[in-house]
DNA sequence: TCGCACTTACCTACTAGTAAGTGAGTCGCA
DNA sequence: TGCGACTCACTTACTAGTAGGTAAGTGCGA
């Protein structure tokens, strides 16, 4: 088995770029933040991403289709639509267990000064999650595994704007103890006495 | 009636920097910002705020302080538990429409680059928050107004989480339309089959 | 020897914050 | 009543530090 090739250094500033992002937002990390953490100069990131929205707009292609490739995986498996759901919001604990938060949770908030293209990616991520949910609740209400009232794509909106919030919240004040509660309780939103 | 005094400049400065907190977050503006909007220069903010952590930590009082208000007169009113949750959700939905976010939520999201101070603000807000909805939905179920398992304190994690999480995604992707759809599913974690 | 990946050295714009000063108003007292 | 001492609310002019960004140059491997 060969070694996996070691990072490029273009990867090695996503990565960077992309935890910093997740902890204190876009705005919250400089240049300088990563250059230093890399052992490079700030002039070598400029070298790979020429302006701070193309990073920007990069990090939130490679997660997209990163949450894309997970959401695949999910539905490969062969679980039922609950344990899918149980599933995705898991998703969102993994991120919380390391002190991070959802990449476009955290642009959601910093949306009024994000540049254009990176808006565009943060409402295209939302709308992808919302159609992979809503199909996931239809096919499970179709079985009689989920059960649920109204329009699929409005409990979808409810489930990944719950698990969002309280991300965003139980990072603050509650901990992973709270997030797994307050999750329980938003996915029953789609599984009420089923 | 006396006319209403003229606010102080403290407040017009509080007013700025509060509209501004609420849409490009407490870090996406600045005392050049507020000094433009309100016609003086920044010297005369520092001389009401000397730092702008104490200009943050003001403005989470005054917030948290109105906010509670805001409880307590939905607290007054004789309604059912139902009609006081959906009071609660329209105090999102009401900031929401202004194109903004609840100022602990988008604070949340910076939590990480918070002075101290304010950061034990917003936890004490959504404490308060927790702690009110839970009073609620204890003497909504024990009446048989309401209808939920488990503890109190977990439900209302979840709606309060709920709404930050619709208020933060709905401003990006859905608008008020949704906004509402996925907060009356969010209420229903309480009064399922109520 | 070419060019990729990177550094050095710099720029401009902006950040929060400060020192010193000003004019208007108020207070205490002879 | 009048005047000096003082305060309030604010401005002017500045600081050090940091932001993103750039132009020119260097070293090294194919």
């Amino acid at each position: 088995m060969a070694p996996p090739p070691s990072p490029s250094t273009a990867d090695l500033i996503l990565d960077a770029a992309e935890r910093r992002a997740q902890s204190v937002g876009f705005n919250g990390f400089s240049y300088a933040d990563i250059a230093d953490e890399l052992k490079v100069t700030t002039a070598t990131i400029h070298y790979h991403f020429s302006a701070k929205s193309d990073l920007g707009a990069d990090l939130l292609e490679r997660y997209t289709r990163r949450f894309q490739d997970a959401l695949a995986r999910i539905s490969r498996r062969q679980i039922s639509p609950a344990e899918q759901l149980r599933a995705y919001a898991r998703l969102y604990e993994d991120v919380l267990r390391e002190g991070r938060l959802c990449l476009c949770g955290i642009l959601a908030a910093e949306y009024q000064t994000l540049p254009g293209p990176m808006r565009e990616k943060v409402v295209a991520f939302f709308a992808e999650n919302e159609a992979w949910l809503a199909k996931l609740l239809a096919v499970g209400r179709e079985r009689g595994e989920l059960r649920f009232a109204g329009d699929p794509r409005d409990v979808a909106m409810a489930i990944t704007c719950g698990l969002e919030g309280t991300l965003l919240v139980a990072r603050t004040f509650g901990g992973v103890a709270r997030f797994r509660a307050a999750a329980e309780i938003v996915l029953a939103a789609a599984k009420a006495a089923a």
